[in-house]
RNA sequence: GUGAUUGUAGCUCAGCUGGUUAGAGCACUGGUUUGUGGUGCCGGGGGUCGUGGGUUCGAGUCCCAUCAGUCACCCCA
């Protein structure tokens, strides 16, 4: 007999009840926002054709795509030669591919059901999406991104009302001292334009939105390496000197696009900061890029500044996602917030409440045949009163049953013999205090409901 | 793809410069009142020391290789 190692691929994780309790917990609170703010919730499935997928993430993301081998005798189909390497062969062995985030399926699900959908659309979606990545802290194989987004307007209204709802979920967690930050890509288009360095955007914004870690020399040597010209650093460092917003409207003055950008962050900032933010801080920050290649307008990025790892959320407006997929013109805007690691966070600060890792309220415990049987219309009024309950599945020593009920957190164990069955009086003891009481059925309901 | 680091019981680890039958805590299990847990006491099971080579009279300990985990870079939630 063969014994396979109980091991799990690289990235991958199991869930204990204990951790489970504590991911509803944040999953309940961040559903709830989104359906008190008009968002609706959708699914779409964990795979996709691979041509969905690519080209949309950057090059970084297409290669940290999963891709899914093809079924089947899908040798007999391949064209074998000596040309052939690692990626053309995929090309034929390789339809389809495993999510690797939540917007591009949504945007695929929009204009495939576009005559089903009301626009503007706002839609919600907590599903788990994957990526060929090397797991370190904070980051896996496979986690779960909660979306909300609205396509079908270019209303700057909704990138007010995802900032609100992002102070709003943190604030609800009790996580202290959030950044949101906000940057709009096109005022980095009008940066890079200015610097005459256009064709680099990608490349320059992926550097310099890594500043705060390796710091502006470095960021300027891996720009020249990258091929932009010294002179067009001086421009930079006028942009990176910049605290305000307001501050950026003179040196954008000669930008179109820097312009139109300039407009949406103050109209944005303006509002929310009338509005005022429960707990987080709106912060504009000039280096703020993101790597995914479909943002177009504004960007927003969230941290929690007392936890060391990675941002807790992301998103941005992406004003042509859907024209991948024939629908031109529509302009969607969306966040995401990442469940584990604000779970990491959320662990690490302490900040789970303690009461919600209970299921189980009350337990019977078990003294043999007759007794369970006497207990079994009673466990049905219990439940039928929306309380929690369990009769212990066999006659085991108190001493087991009790530990059982202990472990798992019982509130109540209840305790029917020869006696309690004859008077209807059962014996209820406390776990937590150790006392014990006799009650009647009604009276336990009328006290734990 | 690059670098660093670790690998001893189910879990967390100890094991000094290589030396007899490899340890602890937790967990599990039995007893300590055969209707009572979480705190006490006594007992028990459980390890080819990641794997494969090598050095040596002798390797958990040293060397090489390999695999796996973790962390960091890249990128990202």
């Amino acid at each position: 007999m063969s014994n396979t190692k109980p091991i799990l691929p690289k990235g991958m994780r199991d869930f204990t009840s204990e951790v489970m309790f504590r991911r509803n917990y944040i999953f309940e609170t961040v559903k709830s926002a989104f359906e008190r703010y008009g968002y609706a919730p959708i699914e779409t499935p964990a795979m996709e054709n691979i041509g969905t997928l690519t080209g949309k993430y950057g090059d970084e993301g297409d290669r940290l795509i999963f891709k899914i081998l093809n079924s089947g005798d899908y040798l007999s189909k391949t064209d074998l030669n000596d040309s052939t390497t690692s990626k053309s062969l995929t090309k034929q062995i390789v339809e389809k591919a495993l999510r690797y985030d939540l917007t591009v399926p949504f945007a695929r699900f929009v204009v495939q059901n576009r005559n089903e959908i009301t626009f503007p659309f706002k839609r919600y979606q907590m599903q788990n999406v994957w990526r060929a990545d090397r797991p370190q802290k904070g980051r896996y194989r496979e986690f779960y991104q909660c979306d909300a987004d609205v396509i079908g307007t270019d209303s700057l209204l909704c990138e007010v009302e995802l900032v609100q709802l992002y102070d709003d979920v943190c604030s609800q967690l009790k996580i202290p001292n959030v950044d949101i930050c906000i940057n709009n890509r096109k005022v980095l288009s009008g940066m890079v334009e200015l610097m005459g360095a256009t064709d680099l955007f990608e490349d320059v914004v992926i550097t310099l939105d890594k500043l705060n870690a390796i710091g502006l020399e470095k960021v300027k040597e891996e720009l020249l390496e990258k091929g932009v010209k010294s002179e067009s650093l001086s421009i930079l460092d006028t942009f990176l000197n910049t605290k305000t917003v307001s501050d950026l409207s003179s040196l954008l003055e000669q930008s179109e696009i820097g312009k139109k950008g300039l407009e949406e962050l103050q109209f944005v900032i303006d509002n929310v900061t009338k509005l005022g933010l429960q707990s987080a801080n709106l912060v504009f920050d000039i280096t703020l890029a993101r790597g995914l290649n479909y943002y177009t307008g504004c960007i927003l990025e969230v941290k929690a500044n007392d936890v060391k790892i990675g941002s807790i959320g992301g998103g941005g407006r992406y004003d042509d996602l859907t024209s991948n997929f024939g629908l031109k013109d529509v302009s969607g805007v969306g966040i995401s917030f990442g469940i584990d690691r604000i779970y990491l966070v959320m662990e690490e600060l302490g900040l789970f409440p303690n009461n919600i890792d209970v299921s189980t309220k009350v337990m019977f415990a078990n003294f043999g045949f007759d007794e369970a049987a006497f207990c079994l219309p009673l466990l049905k009024q219990l439940r039928a009163a929306g309380i929690s309950s369990e009769l212990y599945p066999i006659n085991a020593k108190m001493k087991k049953q009790m530990t059982y009920a202990n472990n798992k957190g019982v509130k109540f164990v209840i305790m029917v013999g020869e006696d309690e069955m004859e008077s209807g009086i059962l014996s209820v003891k406390n776990m937590e205090s150790g006392e014990q009481s006799n009650l009647s059925i009604a009276d336990l309901i009328k006290q734990l409901s």
